[in-house]
Parts: structure tokens; C-alpha cells; sequence
DNA sequence: CGAAATTTGTTGCACCCGTAACGATCAAAA
DNA sequence: TTTTGATCGTTACGGGTGCAACAAATTTCG
């Protein structure tokens, strides 16, 4: 017979705390919520929007789909972040020739220079980020990730 | 001169897909997502209210605030889930003696009979998913989170 | 003791989110 | 060409979320 206060501890328990999907979304949104400061409080962007300029400054032009493909968004978030975007005249729509569904988006000259100000500090976040562990845990979790991420592609 | 289609691009892009914060919130949204469809598809959990049940049945007994600080939940979601679970009578407030502003939460047995079930789900999902990836990579993943965990304190 | 500050938990509010439905357009097949 | 099915992007809707404000209770401190 168990010695517990109550039935459910024991073998029977699940420690949340070391549980894989609880950790990963406890770390995610700790990285996230710190990261996310830098976007907000600059330029009052949400996390989608976020996403939307950083794939339009790495690829230059895309369609919706495209963007959402990339930065692994729904369909309408994207679309509410491009309508958020273009309000502020950080990106345009240019109809597409061979296809009158889609539009071609890109930055302004004013999207642009608002991403370029952004990335260094990005890189800057994710490099003070990863210089709290030591490099043999560093390489351990980019080993580790990368091999989960390949394992759900 | 860069040879590259528009400004933004070489040294002064960011590559998303290789952006730590982004990453993590892929994976955990990818893994969470997976996972919700276990207490979700079953009994119409939300998260929260699976992270209570969780938490509940881990330590038996504990105050909302309690379980807010072990599951990492803000205390209007820990509220919310406490007011849905004892709607279906899956737990129930036990005024404490010694400080009336807070109730003891418990799981009923029928709260108990869900966890139970889920207990043994939760943990053939985290086993299947670790053996996607080798044992070398697993243990470079556990290392690589736990350092980076005790880094956020 | 009594006032001020803190803690606990709930609720109103504005906002973000995914689902489903939709119109428009394109692609495939008859 | 005409029909059928798929794709693209938007929007209404129901529901989840954090912030701020709040009442009640406790703790701290003068």
C-alpha cells in the first residue's frame, strides 16, 4: 500500500514540471515574452507583425501564403498583420500579374529601415540568450532542436 | 556593391527560421498543438484547465496562487479554469482556516478518474516523441533545455 | 491598537486567435 | 468551352488572454 496523502501521487502522477510539452511552452514563452519587448515597446507591433516584416526584410517580395509558409502563421493572422502594416505605410501591395488573387508584398523605404534597426538588436537578444549557458550545453540544445525540428518537419 | 535584389538583405538580414525565439515558439506550438488533441478531443479541456487538472492531481491539494506559481499560469487563467472545473464538479474549494481569502482546491474523485486517464496518455505521447530523434540527440535536447531552464530561473 | 501596504482571487475590458464561411480567381477535366 | 474542384485572402464569430481595477482579507509597521 502507497504511503501517499492522497491516491493519485506516486506512480500515478505526472510531474508537470519535467513534462516535454509543458517545458517547451514555459521556455517558449518566457523567450518570447522578454523578446517580444523589444518589438512592442519600440514600435507597438504584435508578434504577428513581427513576423510579417522579418520575413518580407529577408526575402524582399512575397505573397501571403508565402509569408504564412515561412513564419509558420494562419492564414489570417497574416492577414491582419498586412492590413496592420500597410495602415502605417510599412509595406505595399503589388497586384501580380500572372495571378489577380494575390498581392506582391514588400516593405517601404520606412518598413525597411524599421527592420534593419531591428535585427541587429535581435541578434543581440538571441546572443546574450545563449551566452547564459555554457557552449557544451549551447551545442547540446542546438543539436537537440535541430533534431527534434527535423524529426517534425 | 551587393548583388542581392533589394537592401535588406546579406549581412543585415535575420534568418527567421534560424532565430532561436522563433524557434522555440514553432516547436512548442507544434508539440502543444499535438498534445491539446488529447484532453481537448476527449473531454473539452482548454489548456489551463489541463495544466489545473495537472497540477491538482500532482500535488492534491494547493491555493490558485499555488497552482499559478507551479504551472506558470497568470492568475485570471488559473480563475478561469478553477470556475470551469468545479462547473463540472471535477474539483472543489475547501475554505482555509487560517487565511480566508483563499480556498483549497482539490480534485474530486471524478476530477481524480480524468487525471488518472490522462496520466498514462501524457506520458506514451512525451516517450513517442522523444523516439523520433536518436538517443544521442534526446540527450543533448534534455541537457540542452535543462541548462537553458536553469539559466531563466 | 490602528493605519498603510501587501496579498489573494474575481471581473470588465480590449485585444488576439482559430474556425468556418465566403467571393473571387485559377486549374483541371470533361 | 463549360463544369468542377482547388486555392487565395478576407471577415464574422465565439472564445481565450493579459492588464488594470477592485473588494476582501492579511500583514507590516508606526
Amino acid at each position: 500500500m502507497s504511503s501517499s496523502r492522497h491516491e493519485t501521487m506516486d506512480a500515478a502522477a505526472l510531474e508537470l514540471e519535467n513534462f516535454l510539452p509543458y517545458r517547451f511552452n514555459r521556455l517558449a514563452d518566457a523567450v518570447s515574452r522578454d523578446f517580444a519587448r523589444i518589438y512592442k515597446d519600440r514600435h507597438g507591433l504584435t508578434r504577428p507583425e513581427w513576423r510579417l516584416l522579418a520575413t518580407l526584410g529577408q526575402y524582399g517580395t512575397m505573397t501571403a501564403t508565402a509569408v504564412g509558409r515561412h513564419s509558420a502563421m494562419h492564414k489570417t493572422k497574416v492577414s491582419r498583420a498586412v492590413t496592420a502594416l500597410e495602415r502605417r505605410l510599412w509595406l505595399t501591395r503589388r497586384p501580380d500579374g500572372a495571378d489577380r488573387r494575390v498581392d506582391n508584398l514588400a516593405l517601404t523605404k520606412a518598413g525597411a529601415r524599421v527592420y534593419r534597426e531591428l535585427v541587429p538588436i535581435a541578434r543581440d537578444f538571441e546572443q546574450k540568450l545563449l551566452a547564459r549557458i555554457s557552449p557544451q550545453d549551447r551545442a547540446a540544445l542546438l543539436a537537440g532542436l535541430r533534431a527534434l525540428e527535423r524529426a517534425f518537419g
